[in-house]
DNA sequence: CGGCTTTGACCTGCGC
DNA sequence: GCGCAGGTCAAAGCCG
């Protein structure tokens, strides 16, 4: 079991719930176009290196529509977790560190390579609605404060069994985002203890999808890990919410080193709830798929990420756009209207 | 013995 | 309202 934490190989491709990405809003006001960055698969390009909080535009710096352009290649990494034992992983990790980008002690296989889009989403941005979606928008600041009070009344509720409570206003999730792995193993090291408290067959999927919640007492982060029934080579692993709590809990192979622990629970506060980005993902010129997100979604984002390289495998897009994650990351409607139009 | 995984049952949301 | 699929719970079992 535990070396199912280790990745050895992984070929970690990093992808937003959502592929190819129009981006509008970026950074609070400014109109980013990634579906121009054709080039960012291959991991040969400027992007090669971005993270991504670099990609949302919170890095340190702030956040600006240029920051594309004026991002700077990572350089060096931490001291490896044990779990990790790939030199290069740990150079990587070490560059990390140096550059100021906390990086959670994961297990980001040495030949990791992220090939994706910068994700997106956020937390209403995946709800099932783009009314929520629109709604977070024009109030990011509550947005957390409701997933929080909802998250508790759903958890009363299933304990008490009750029925749910305000009536009109749906479940809001936690912000989420998607990354795709190429990996042999399911669940990737990431730097974080994970408790797996289910697992369900995925229509359409040979694989079934794996529920995981941060053991960190109060912290309650989960992530679904599922493979792709395109590729079983792919895993996908979706995050939501962020961690309460400072970088890893206890030496699990991972480092329990004053490393930022990623960001999740660490997240520069400046940055929450200030940006509302509004993305548009074009997984192909006839499909069009819009959300929003805030940068607190960062908060959620496996720094063993961030640093990795993106790319827009095409098959990444097709992979969520039709089945499994996406339903949740992109709102009903607009897929039917993606399937309209084709 | 504590922590974690497995797995069937149950709950909830959504589409028809 | 019904059925389906996703998500969660919790008992049982496994493992170090």
């Amino acid at each position: 079991m535990e070396n199912k934490r280790e990745n050895p190989m992984a070929n970690l491709s990093f992808s937003d719930e959502n592929p190819a990405v129009a981006a509008t809003g970026f950074g609070g006001g400014g109109t980013f176009d990634m579906s121009a960055c054709e080039g960012i698969s291959g991991g040969d390009n400027k992007w090669g290196s971005l993270g991504f909080m670099d990609l949302l535009g919170i890095s340190q710096d702030s956040i600006a529509p240029s920051l594309f352009d004026s991002f700077q290649p990572p350089p060096l990494l931490p001291p490896l977790p044990p779990s990790t034992s790939s030199e290069l992983h740990r150079q990587q990790l070490q560059l990390q560190l140096q550059q100021g980008h906390p990086s959670p002690a994961s297990t980001v296989p040495e030949s990791s390579e992220v090939l994706t889009n910068p994700t997106t989403p956020n937390s209403s941005s995946f709800s099932s609605s783009s009314n929520e979606a629109a709604n977070d928008i024009h109030e990011p600041t509550k947005v957390e404060d409701n997933e929080e009070q909802e998250e508790d009344q759903d958890k009363t509720k299933k304990q008490l069994n009750l029925k749910p409570k305000k009536k009109n206003q749906k479940k809001q999730r936690e912000p989420r985002f998607a990354f795709m792995t190429k990996s042999e193993v399911d669940h990737l090291d990431d730097g974080y203890r994970w408790r797996k408290y289910g697992q369900k067959a995925v229509k359409n999927s040979p694989f079934p999808r794996s529920y995981y919640r941060c053991t960190s007492a109060g912290c309650g982060v989960k992530k679904r890990v599922e493979r792709s029934s395109d590729d079983a080579t792919i895993v996908v692993t979706t995050y939501e919410g962020q961690h309460t709590h400072t970088y890893p809990i206890t030496p699990r192979g991972t480092m329990g080193i004053g490393l930022d622990p990623s960001g999740f629970s660490v997240p520069q506060p400046r940055y929450l709830h200030q940006h509302q980005q509004s993305y548009i993902y074009n997984s192909s010129p006839s499909l069009n798929i819009s959300t929003t997100a805030t940068t607190s979604l960062n908060a959620s984002f496996p720094s063993f990420l961030r640093e990795r390289r993106f790319s827009t495998p095409s098959s990444s897009a097709s992979l969520l756009t039709d089945r499994g994650l996406l339903q949740d990351i992109v709102p009903t409607q607009m897929r039917k209207e993606a399937k309209e139009e084709h």
